[in-house]
DNA sequence: TTAATTAAGGATATTTTTGTCCTCTTTTTT
DNA sequence: AAAAAAGAGGACAAAAATATCCTTAATTAA
């Protein structure tokens, strides 16, 4: 559905959020040890997500590392698709008409759109902090452990 | 969601259910132009749906061109997508884990998956030539008329 | 102030996806 | 039989995605 690059800003965004506060800042060879994801790969989308989007905050040197604003936690798991300019995945036609409209639907539109927009909802609605949650809370994982 | 290359596998298959029948076949100068993909790309992957998996029929020569029979025309469009190999779009793990599964589900699979089976339902359910009966009652289209 | 630590950023490499082109084979028409 | 009209298939090319490495800058600790 995802690219990978796409898949490893969800997981170490949540993995961040899940993991950080004032005194705790995870480092890239945490992150991507835990979200089981390239080093240096991570490291270019965290930088992504730090630079242009604000969505993940950073500071260098000893103890230093990748944490979450409150402000960012609250943001919804969808900004990280933007953030990675991945979020027409779920807004453009299924079979790759230049438009999705309702004048000109393809052939899978009337049935695809209201779970369309369903998966927009879901991704609109959970929040960054949301998802730290559950896996804080036990209820579910984002790769080896922690 | 899909490469391009299933996205044009899924338009030219509809293509021609819809266009072919015993005395006509499209060709894929005609196929190309009407769903709107590149023309060599396209046959390639017309091969892929000849060869292996027997969803496209073709012939060669004077009027030769492709054509789906009945029985493929009955597929549901979810052999197309393995015919791509890329049926496990619909069926991975949101988030990139190695396994979606309920013992170690990430943070967004309990939401996510009752959107996933329904999207699997509806692939698995819509058959090629329900779509392309979509085209010919002119509820929908495929691309650049016809 | 020096050394150590860690992210930032640039350059480069590899792989996959997307796309083109040319020749060969099959089939029909003349 | 020859010519023409298609798809089949192989080789190649271009672009994008994925990934690595090395140097630089910032920050902290000794
Ligand atoms: S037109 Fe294809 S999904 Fe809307
Ligand atoms: S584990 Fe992620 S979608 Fe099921």
């Amino acid at each position: 559905m995802f690219s990978k690059a796409t898949e490893y800003a969800l997981r170490a965004t949540i993995y961040i959020a899940r993991r950080s506060d004032e005194k705790n800042k995870p480092g890239l060879a945490e992150i991507a040890k835990v979200i089981d994801s390239p080093r240096s790969f991570t490291a270019k989308i965290l930088q992504q997500l730090t630079k242009n989007n604000k969505i993940v905050s950073s500071v260098r040197g000893p103890n230093g590392g990748f944490f979450l604003t409150d402000k960012a936690k609250k943001l919804p798991v969808y900004s990280i698709l933007k953030a990675m300019a991945e979020d027409e995945v779920l807004t453009k036609c299924v079979l790759g008409l230049k438009q999705c409209s309702e004048t000109k639907p393809c052939p899978m539109h009337a049935q695809y759109k209201p779970l369309k927009q369903q998966l927009i909802k879901l991704f609109e609605t959970k929040t960054i902090q949301d998802l730290a949650s559950e896996i804080t809370n036990g209820d579910s994982v984002i790769g080896n452990g922690k």
